[in-house]
Order: C-alpha cells, then structure tokens, then sequence
DNA sequence: CAGCATCCGTGGCGATACTG
DNA sequence: CAGTATCGCCACGGATGCTG
C-alpha cells in the first residue's frame, strides 16, 4: 500500500541473486556506532580523540572502523594534515549531511519518546508477570 | 553547535551512572531487522509467516526475538486470535508508526542515493589502490 | 501455524601492544 | 596523536527439533 513500492528491494534483501545494495547502505548508517557518530559530526567537524571523547562508551578500534566505513561510502571527508603530532580532521560530505539529518530526526524523536517506550515497557512486564502467577496457580 | 544540545546524554552514552536509555531504544529501532519490520508494518498488518517472507532473510528466532522487543517497546502490536490453526496478526501501535515513518525516511533516502555511494566506493578504492602500489615501488 | 528450546559457529567488539 | 596489528571472548544470529 502508502506510497512505497521503491522498497520492495530493500524488504526483499536480495537483488537478482546477490545481496540488495540498499540494504548494505543501510546497515551501515544504522550500525551502532555509525548513528552516534553521524549525529556527533553534524554538529561539526572533530578530530580523531575529539570524536572519541564526544561520542561515549566507542572504542578506538570501532571509532576507525566505523570512521573508516563511513569514509569509503563516501559519508564522511578524513582530512590528514601532514604535521607532527598528527592530526586528523573529520566532517561529514554532502551525502554525509543528508543522511546525518534523517539520523538525527530519529535520534530527536526517540529521545523525546523515550518515557512513552518505559511506560509501556513497565505495561508489557506487569502484564507478562500476571500471566505467569496465574497459570503457575 | 546547531539546535541540538538535546542529544547530549545521547551521545555521552550514559545517564549519570548507568546506561543511557534512549540509545538503548534507538539500537532498537535501528537492529538490522528492526528496520525492516517497521517499515513492513508500515505498509499493512501482518501473520507472522507472512511477515517472515516479506522480509527477506530473516530467520524465525530473529523473528520473534525482534518482534517481541518491538511489542515490549510499545512499537508493534500482537493479536493473537485464540483459534486452530493459531493465527497472529502485528501491527504497528502510534509509537510505532511514528517511529516508522523517521525510518522509513531514511531507507527511501538510503535506497534514492544508493548509487552515489557506490561511486563514492569506487573513488575510494582506486585511490587506495593506486596509493598502495606507488608504495610498493 | 506460531512459536520455544537447544546447540553451535562466526564475527563483532573490546583490550592490549606496537608504529610513524 | 592517530592510528595498525593481534588476541580472545561472548553474544548475535542461523539451523534444527519439539510443542500447543
């Protein structure tokens, strides 16, 4: 129904035999990390131990990787300045921004929902809960 | 910068001590196969096998692992009918289709722009490539 | 049909050590 | 400082078999 028959690819998973390509997108700006540090560079441009410290709880081993995936799909610019100490800059491309916006609208609704997701949360356990007493009696 | 310092704790990962509860949210809406049940649900209610075939892919254990998250979260609704055969039908609640339409968005992006990542990969591979055998010389 | 329980492999991810 | 390389765990997720 709607409007959406373009996403028949992406609910389908494959594309003629191989993995849909769209998918594969998709997972990566949705991964874990990839959200928070899109989020994290829409504000603005950081440097490598810069964007550690903004985005909590990342590894550096995953900060490279993501940062590294997110680069080659052509979402993030690294800028390498020749200089001793090294230093790294980050931003986000044109393509970058774009998905860092609908990203980040879902990062703005589910922040302001999240009361509404404990609230039915507390709902779905009180109720397992009752289930369980009663057929335990 | 921006409009944005709401997504601190967000992005701090943590809530004064213990885990911030709104990334725990947005992982998952965005799981890899939480996307995707969204959006399907977005089209229409499904049976549960029906679902399991218009996500391509997914296994029955992720199935009913994501879906009950989902249902727990107040996202997706489940309508058990009390009938043989069993028949189960999902739905998406308003939160849910609220948060089905920011990841609708952005698969509808994801899919539009599909191409311009990969030649944002090509680029990035040849550049690569072409640095790793000047190197070599 | 719609699950639940179990086993089990892979790789995601963290921790550590090392380099330019 | 900004990585790369390596090791190792365990949790995500697939395959199989059983139940109401």
């Amino acid at each position: 129904m709607a409007v959406s028959e373009e996403l028949d690819s992406l609910l389908a998973g494959f594309d003629g035999g191989t993995m849909c390509p769209s998918r594969l997108v998709l997972e990566h700006v949705t991964s874990r990390w990839g959200v928070l540090i899109l989020i994290a560079l829409s504000e603005r441009s950081y440097r490598f131990s810069e964007l550690r410290r903004r985005v909590g709880g990342v590894s550096e081993k995953m900060l490279t990787q993501t940062l590294q995936t997110l680069e080659r799909d052509g979402f993030v610019h690294r800028d390498a300045k020749p200089v001793i100490p090294p230093r790294v800059d980050y931003s986000l491309t044109a393509l970058g921004e774009e998905a860092a916006g609908r990203v980040r609208e879902l990062a703005r609704w589910t922040d302001a929902r999240v009361a509404a997701v404990e609230e039915a949360r507390a709902r779905y356990d009180t109720a397992r809960r009752e289930a369980a007493t009663r057929s335990s009696q």
